[in-house]
DNA sequence: CTGAAAGCGCTTACAG
DNA sequence: CTGAAAGCGCTTACAG
């Protein structure tokens, strides 16, 4: 900048002013500096540039994995949201570790980030407050903050599963088995908590062998489904509690014999076309994103004060797996 | 810093060698720094420290749509690798509009990531030039850069869709509909050379009814499927040329009393689960990302001097679809 | 071991 | 309409 001013034979404050558009440049003096810019190939450097100003027009997202078919879309409806009101998105994936996570918030706080949309894998979020006292607006997707006190935009995980456990228990099954993520993830216990009491308003007692909690590795969700599904007593229904959980057991439902009854928690892209086709719980990730980032958006713009908790409706589509008889 | 440095009764520097870690810093010294700099809740501003030190350890992503299944473990994979080298991710989805590529690289470059990773949607690059002069590693991935020399990593699409159509021919197929992108996308075209190259090796003629590209929305695609498959000398057998192309194609063979074969470019998440379970030519989108992001920091570390041309191999994934008798 | 000065590339608040 | 000075929050290059 220093060297446009000096070949234009202006000052700074001009060239400031004719990049940035701003009134009061003389069309001559405004050429010449134009002519400087582009004969020096003069980018403005954007980082100095907020360095000055306080904002960053960045915001910071963080979720379990960019790669997820769930969070994916989130994660772009973010985007949009952010390009609407003219920032930047950085992005991060915690691998559902907690020191990741932390790691991860703090580097883009550090970079001041004007605010962070934030999908926790811990269940202690204290660190940040710190960051949100000093104005990094902060709001929780998905699964809600940890020992603070923050916005959060989730889905109602308690009475979509109840509501897909009801399906499956008006389609005439009492033994439904629940195969779910890590009792650490909210979204796993509200899921649960569903269930049992779809179960309990149905009178139906529900036997603890039914019920597992655990990574939604493969090896493990097979194992449990497997177990399940055999013995003397075997379930005659399965409600599974997330998307890699649901296409597992799809998996493990194909290679037998009869057939079981399914409905799973988050939609899949192909589910439809499947057979039996899935019926399931969907949310709108999508959706998730955008309320969240609008909401960042919001209490950055000085509008929101007290943290608020947003629930989103989920979505039973009925499709053939869930409406199977035992 | 200021503040911390007063506090401390130092100078700015050793609150500066504090916390960077440096050495030459009394035990003494050094608590009494700590101690100021958690009394007044000092957090290092990273952008400061960048302007300052030339580089901002950040690079951008320039994708059609995070959303899209195919390319979100290819932004996975990028992020991963800028993780390993300390450097963050900025992301942005050009929804395959040039102009929105072209701000977004430019937004990025005025923020001056160190480096750019670009799945273009344009055919003109030239505007990245002074960019890439001024020292912005740049590397493009799927399709190469147009109309500049640049790094480019991309899939076999030629010998990946050559692949799949020969399967086809070689299970009696002689009448076979090619459905692709837009043809301005390299990628279409590379596959359609692909079909082409496999029915001349044949020695089979190509009706130009057999062939659209397009938009990859489903009603245009649905359009020509069923025009395709309609009339009276149909085709016995679809190449699909990208994954958004296969989905809708599926619903419409779905719907359909016979079964037509297909083999799909890009694999599905379920499409082992379908019935028939569908034969694809699968790319590896996070093998794309990873390598695309390696040579990024190798040319950052100075390392590559000539523009490198990357092509990974596609792999046929025999499942049933593509195997159906005509 | 420690710190004052200058500078990274911009904008802000003024003054003329 | 125009520009000089100060400052955003840090680091670099020195000097002591």
């Amino acid at each position: 900048m220093k060297d446009v001013a000096a070949r234009a034979g202006v000052g700074l404050k001009t060239v400031s002013r004719v990049v940035n558009g701003e009134p009061g440049v003389t069309p001559d003096t405004e050429r010449r500096v134009q002519e400087a810019i582009t004969a020096l190939g003069f980018r403005r450097n954007d980082s100095a540039r907020m360095l000055r100003k306080g904002r960053t027009a960045s915001i910071g997202l963080i979720l379990e994995d960019l790669a997820d078919p769930f969070y994916a879309p989130l994660a772009r409806a973010v985007e949009e949201v952010a390009r609407e009101h003219g920032a930047l998105l950085i992005n991060g994936s915690s691998a559902e570790d907690p020191e990741r996570e932390r790691e991860l918030a703090l580097a883009f706080c550090a970079r001041r980030v004007d605010g962070l949309v934030v999908i926790p894998a811990g269940a202690d979020h204290r660190y940040l407050e710190p960051e949100m006292a000093a104005g990094v607006a902060t709001v929780f997707v998905d699964r809600p903050a940890g020992l603070i006190a923050a916005d959060a935009v989730l889905s109602d995980g308690f009475g979509g599963a109840r509501e897909g456990v009801a399906h499956l228990i008006a389609h005439g099954h009492r033994r439904i088995g629940f195969i779910g993520d890590q009792p650490h993830i909210h979204t796993a216990v509200e899921r649960l908590r569903g269930y049992r009491a779809a179960m309990a308003a149905a009178g139906l007692p529900v036997d603890e062998s039914w019920v597992s909690l655990g990574g939604t590795g493969a090896e493990r969700v097979r194992a449990e489904a497997e177990r399940m599904l055999g013995g003397e007593r075997p379930v005659t229904a399965l409600f599974t509690g997330n998307n890699r959980v649901t296409v597992t057991v799809i998996r493990v439902l194909a290679g037998l014999p009869r057939r079981v009854a399914l409905v799973g928690f988050d939609d899949l892209e192909l589910a439809d076309l499947l057979s039996p086709a899935i019926t399931v719980v969907a949310q709108d990730p999508a959706r998730l994103g955008r309320t969240a980032a609008r909401l960042l958006f919001r209490r950055l713009g000085g509008a929101e004060r007290v943290p608020r908790r947003v629930e989103l409706p989920t979505q039973l589509i009925v499709r053939g797996s869930g409406e199977l008889p035992p």
